[in-house]
DNA sequence: TCCATATATGCACATATATTCATATGAACA
DNA sequence: TGTTCATATGAATATATGTGCATATATGGA
């Protein structure tokens, strides 16, 4: 792994990094993710548990999907999604931290 | 710490976390903190390492502010900007580190 | 006070994108 | 083959947002 940084970005990196995140910038996918990590679900059920329309939700699994952060295979006529990278629970547990210091919650 | 979650994010959370991961989502703001964790800029530094109008510096500026993931202080006529928020760098790196492993590089 | 410099900000515009609707695809099964 | 169920997807629309322009604010100096 990198010991501490080189100095710049580059310009691709920048951009691939800023697509990255953007897996995150939507509450909608945020509750997918949550959601796939405490267990695999199809999209019905990702539908019944967020209480969406199953076209946003196929949509926004399709994003996830294109950036591979989830991953999927075919049970007959479901298909059964979950997460497909180690980082992604770190990542929200890092952003809810923020937030709790943000909000001035030092304990929970 | 949370030892092991609790089994569902609140509505808000949801959108608060969005918020937050909205300020990674754009190449801009990527490259403002990637320079702000090299060491501290005035906005007229910002503007010449990364080559953009200082109007649109000075927007993104403010995004990153209103969410604290950065603070600045008045030096005479400048504003000297600095990094306020310690997991900015963990995130990028742990960004980075997903897109080397989604492009196939496992080494450096 | 007048001017130059540094930064911030309102507005307008262009682009991105989340959602819904309608429909397509495809599997299981009668 | 025809039907039903699960999921995917294209088109349309509404909303969000990044940027540049013009201008405002504030500081330091002549």
């Amino acid at each position: 792994m990198s010991d501490k940084k080189n100095y710049s970005l580059s310009e691709e990196m920048c951009y691939d990094l800023a697509d990255f995140f953007k897996n995150f910038d939507d509450a909608t996918r945020i509750k997918i993710l949550y959601a796939l990590f405490q267990r695999e679900m199809c999209v019905s059920e990702l539908v019944n548990e967020l209480d969406m329309n199953q076209s946003a939700i196929s949509h926004q699994l399709r994003v996830l999907r294109q950036s591979d952060l989830v991953k999927f295979r075919k049970e007959g006529k479901t298909a059964v999604y979950s997460l497909d990278d180690s980082h992604v629970a770190t990542l929200l547990e890092m952003g809810i931290e923020h937030i709790r210091h943000k909000n001035g919650y030092e304990e929970e």
